[in-house]
DNA sequence: GACCGATATATCGGAGCGATATATCGGTGA
DNA sequence: TCACCGATATATCGCTCCGATATATCGGTC
């Protein structure tokens, strides 16, 4: 999930942490409030695995003095930095093509995403760079997962619980009409050329989208 | 976060582990599905600091049925475990006094959960448990906090990024139009006794159309 | 040149999750 | 009757993510 928001927004352009958490503040906003200590293991382990790499940010090619404290990594980093050891300076992070590939596979991933606001937030302000066919995909799953949802709600008798508890549901579900029919707009938006009437269907019981509603 | 949902649970009836984690499903629905790796670990904690505490469930001391026919051959194999055949029955959960303090304490307590969806949710499904005055507090600071939300997006540029990063800014700032709203009414439905009218501006159109839910 | 706030990297303990293991219970049917 | 199955039930493991915190560097400013 991290790493989905870390290689999208690599793949704009290089980036050091830092400067990372800034740009996912703005563009999740309050939805996806990041932090220290799952950024910097993230871009280790995404580092570890290839996907992306260190660029120099302009100036000093840091030696990486692996965590370890090796005595032959301080030697070298004596050797080409005399004075100052250990300096901390921004490590820019760049996408590799692995981690491109990576990118692409996680946006179209179903694994249990499609139900989940902030992954599918996620998914939709990086997608642009997916070819439409994908993209729309990524939007037919979300919408049947919505779909299910207030199918399911809809399902289970409306009485229970006190005055606030009852109130919660009402709005939980008119939330997420409109959330089906924010994605339904979404979906109209894209050339709608009928791609392979796929998964028309998978929603279940709503056969027609803008019925069923409570009408407000 | 999960210790107040339990609490609130428990305040109810007693419960045991698995009727808890249903129960929770249908109370929070889609918002929350909650797992036995942070329930089992949490109920551990709640009992060891005293708020909740094992009440058996009446059939107990089960007088130890026949297993000992295959004993003999799987004993051997199972010799790891403690032969002590230590009936595995329903552990039924009850709320002491200190886990009602608590949970009246978590209700109230501001941290950082103004903001957190899932835990307005908790908050509201159990405020009615508490007086009046407390509720409202709840509700006024998710009020301001969605306000806040509110004030900080519309301030932050609107023409960023591509159409979907647009789309997806724009239909959450109408969803938390529409959580202030619903939230608004909420108030309007406690007894409105006008305590304190300070934060009144900032949503703009909502004066009190009392077409939710709490329409009793 | 001492100080300070913004920038920047990193780690720690804890919470929550998904997957999995294990055990028991109530039926169903051969 | 009893073998089996699915629902009920408790528990743990490894992981990700978070909030708090520590530390270092940089650009001002007085």
């Amino acid at each position: 999930m991290l790493e989905l928001a870390i290689l999208g927004l690599l793949k704009e352009q290089p980036l050091h942490g830092y400067e990372l958490k800034k740009r996912l503040g703005e563009t999740l906003g309050s939805l996806w409030g990041i932090s220290y200590g799952s950024l910097y293991p993230a871009l280790r382990r995404l580092e570890h695995d290839g996907s992306i790499e260190i660029v120099a940010p302009e100036t000093v090619a840091v030696p990486m003095p692996a965590t370890g404290s090796l005595d032959g990594d301080l030697a070298v980093a004596r050797l080409r930095r005399p004075a100052k050891s250990t300096r901390r300076t921004k490590k820019a992070y760049r996408l590799t093509e692995q981690g491109d590939a990576r990118l692409s596979q996680l946006l179209v991933d179903d694994d249990a995403s499609g139900d989940d606001e902030r992954t599918f937030a996620l998914k939709l302000a990086f997608c642009g760079n997916l070819d439409p066919e994908a993209r729309l995909g990524v939007l037919t799953r979300r919408r049947a997962a919505l779909a299910d949802r207030l199918a399911r709600a809809r399902r289970t008798s409306p009485g229970r619980g006190d005055r606030y508890t009852r109130s919660l549901f009402e709005h939980r579900n008119q939330s997420t009409q409109r959330d089906l029919e924010w994605v339904d707009a979404l979906i109209a938006g894209e050339g709608h050329t009928d791609v392979a009437g796929s998964d028309r269907r998978a929603s279940g019981p709503s056969q027609s989208h803008t019925e069923g509603a409570p009408a407000s």
